[in-house]
RNA sequence: GUCCCCUUCGUCUAGCGGUUAGGACACCGGGUUUUCAUCUCGGCAACAGGGGUUCGAUCCCCCUAGGGGACGCCA
């Protein structure tokens, strides 16, 4: 059994994004899963857009997640000569031929069959030409113009075209570099490609290629598409349905558990398992469970993964995670019981940033809003009456402390929303809090009566 | 417009000729709780439509409709 090669192929014109995350785990999981190698190639040919920062980025993002390539990046800037001499061999061979149709001849064409509603494609006037190629000429690959190609997708099984709908493409540009589709076929072939697993808006460059590749006498590796990862409104996700980036997931809070596991369950099934460790997935993964129709992005999805793992996590791997990663205004470890207040709100926390701002209060006092003032100034007289009292709560041990607090209020004949209501806006700022008992225990006698006798002069 | 791909609850999906069509997220109730959350119990909700094939179609075939993608001297 020959070694599975596969390869994640972006062009360094922009972060990793959702998408693109999604085709490189794929791709890593289905190499592991053969026990076989995950390469990684930057599509580079673009002098334009192609940025040195956006390839950095895109590694770091990949390492985040946990994809390491097997071996160094490829750049295929870097093949351009080879690139190069194999179209002039096509040329050469009668596999290709020079044409000197200009750019603005083309889009006239192009507009010209467009309007007589046909499909836009080279017309392949100088196919038979024979026009001896000089600079500024393009070299055009000779597409069969008869039969069909066809190949077998492993993800959404045989797909046929006609030839005569595939049209000469230009194999070399006028300024003498090659083009994406001659290169990635001819890097592919390079790299020992045995797996090409990408997104499904490559099928019509998949075609070309394979066409290419049958003319060179090379052997075709397997395809895989994926279907695309549609936004809410159905369409292909882009910027502006808000964070794409991988990075903008990892500074939002996100952890790379949750990302992988979202992600994987976005086209992939394995019964009706939702939860997958890394391990699990390298032995259970395969291309043929994949699902061939789109998905759409759900924040909600990603969410509720989001907040499973967090409350996997060790405590004190979550501190760590915090105090490597993220900025916090205030000092987490200043209370000693960091720990348990961590605890106390990863519970319900979607997001590392979502925790932070929970805790928040234990360590600033918060501001107040308008109509909680309000709130608590006309409900003033039970809190203060419990501040003449508070020398008889125990505050060394939570559960005494409950049972002081609760001693207290049926000895002033109070129900708990009278007090609760009013201190927990006092002691956090928000309607929406740990309990009364907890914030107190956790907040410490002093800084609480710090933060009632605020709002009681 | 042409070609290619896709179509099961709102969303992600299981199903691979005979099922009360299953799970998860979200949502809605009940219980627990001093608020929110957690936890727990329960509920709502889908085979796009039409033809075949078959004793029998969610499942196989065809058509229609809808959605997505590709049609660059970008990748």
């Amino acid at each position: 059994m020959k070694e599975e090669i596969t390869r994640f192929a972006p062009s360094p014109t922009g972060h990793l994004h959702i998408g693109g995350a999604r085709t490189a785990l794929f791709s890593w999981l289905f190499a592991r899963s053969k026990k076989g190698k995950f390469l990684l190639r930057f599509e580079d040919t673009d002098k334009e857009r192609s940025k040195k920062e956006f390839e950095e980025s895109i590694i770091s993002s990949l390492s985040w997640l946990g994809i390491e390539p097997d071996e160094k990046p490829i750049y295929q800037s870097k093949n351009i000569k080879s690139h190069q001499k194999e179209a002039l061999n096509l040329l050469e061979s009668g596999k290709a031929y020079s044409c000197d149709c200009s750019p603005e001849q083309l889009s006239e064409m192009r507009e010209k069959q467009i309007k007589n509603k046909l499909q836009p494609k080279y017309d392949g006037l100088n196919r038979e030409k024979n026009i001896s190629h000089k600079e500024g000429n393009v070299i055009r690959f000779k597409m069969p113009q008869s039969g069909k190609t066809i190949f077998e997708d492993q993800i959404l099984g045989p797909i046929t075209v006609e030839n005569r709908e595939l049209d000469d493409f230009i194999i070399l540009r006028g300024d003498g570099s090659p083009t994406y589709n001659f290169s990635a076929a001819l890097d592919d072939k390079e790299m020992k490609i045995t797996t090409v697993i990408r997104g499904d808006d490559h099928i019509t460059n998949t075609l070309k290629q394979i066409n290419i590749l049958k003319a060179l006498e090379e052997e075709l590796p397997q395809y895989a598409h994926l279907p695309m990862v549609l936004s809410n409104s159905g369409k292909r996700l882009s910027k502006r349905d808000g964070a794409v980036d991988i990075t903008d997931y990892r500074k939002g809070g996100y952890l790379k558990e949750a990302i992988i596991n979202y992600l994987v369950k976005l086209g992939w099934s394995y019964s009706d398992q939702e939860i997958f460790s890394k391990e699990e997935l390298v032995s259970l993964f395969n291309l043929s469970a994949v699902n061939s129709s789109p998905a759409k992005f759900s924040e909600e999805l990603i969410n509720f993964y989001n907040n499973y793992y967090l409350n996997l996590l060790d405590i004190k791997n979550l501190y760590e995670l915090i105090d490597t990663e993220y900025e916090v205004s205030f000092n987490i470890k200043s209370n000693d019981k960091y720990l348990d207040i961590l605890n106390l709100v990863r519970e319900g926390a979607k997001t590392v940033l979502d925790l932070i701002d929970q805790i928040k209060f234990f360590y600033e006092v918060p501001s107040y809003e308008e109509q909680h003032k309000e709130l608590i100034t006309s409900n003033i007289e039970v809190v203060k009456i419990f501040s003449e009292n508070i020398e008889n709560i125990d505050f060394n041990n939570q559960q005494n402390l409950e049972n002081d607090l609760k001693s207290f209020l049926s000895s002033k004949n109070l129900k708990f929303p009278q007090l609760g209501k009013p201190l927990r806006l006092i002691l956090s700022g928000r309607q929406n809090a740990p309990s009364i008992s907890q914030l107190l225990f956790f907040l410490g006698e002093e800084e609480s009566l710090k933060r009632i006798n605020f709002f009681l002069d």
